[in-house]
DNA sequence: CCCTGATTCGC
DNA sequence: GCGAATCAGG
């Protein structure tokens, strides 16, 4: 299998979006993830983390944080525990907008302006955001693991496919990849940001003071898959 | 062990 | 340019 131009576009957007280069390997077919890194790297695209990349040392005028202090997320261990998730209070696909939120009433806009805890924030997967000010330019959104089916699916006519993406368009993936339905926002981005401004109100939220906020965070491409 | 991405190096 | 082999962290 050769790297014809649209397959070197869909590894663009997929490693853009966040999934994994296993992922993108199998969504492509007849490459091994080696390839998928290995064209990535020679495309030039953005390392994204790696469990094998320390952090580069900055020279000066960097207010490095030695304890960005973890954000208290209760992980919900996406892998491998269908079971016991039966009832368990997923958040559906990220919602449109209020209802479900429990701000109170503040707007949770992309706004850090702010001293005191450095204000966290969460993307799609649940991972942990730096903010605009801070350093971190490009962390994707965590993927899920594995695809299933793998196929293209025409039943995505009017929505945003993987091929859409662009750096315009809202990143926030709805679904679950390989299956028929998944797409994307689509909407304009929030300029800066991956997603469109509605979405960023989900990925970024501020760190509340931990009191009244009951609702789990904005789960990963709707929650997890129940197989 | 599993996973991940990074890198190397023969092709 | 390609990607398997290898490395290395989680």
């Amino acid at each position: 299998m050769s790297w014809t131009d649209e397959r070197i576009d869909t590894l663009k957007k997929m490693w853009d979006s966040g999934l994994t280069a296993t992922q993108i390997a199998e969504e492509l077919g007849g490459v091994s993830r080696n390839a998928v890194i290995g064209k990535a790297h020679r495309l030039g695209l953005p390392s994204r983390p790696s469990p094998v990349k320390p952090n580069e040392p900055k020279v000066a005028a960097a207010p490095a944080e030695p304890k960005p202090a973890p954000a208290p997320r209760p992980t919900p261990a996406p892998s491998a525990s269908p079971a016991p998730v039966a009832a368990a209070p997923r958040a559906p696909a990220p919602a449109p907008e209020s209802a479900d939120d429990d701000d109170d009433g503040d707007a949770p806009a992309p706004a850090p302006k702010r001293e005191g805890p450095v204000l966290r924030s969460v993307g799609p997967g649940g991972f942990v955001r730096q903010n605009p000010g801070e350093q971190t330019p490009p962390i994707a959104p965590a993927p899920p693991r594995r695809l299933v089916p793998a196929k293209p699916s025409d039943a995505i006519a009017g929505k945003t496919s993987l091929l859409d993406l662009n750096d315009k368009i809202c990143k926030w993936p709805l679904g679950h990849p390989g299956e028929p339905d998944f797409h994307f926002c689509g909407d304009k981005v929030n300029p800066g940001f991956p997603y469109c401004v509605a979405h960023c109100g989900h990925a970024y939220q501020a760190q509340l003071p931990r009191r009244d906020r009951r609702p789990p965070p904005p789960l990963p491409f709707g929650g997890p898959r129940v197989r």
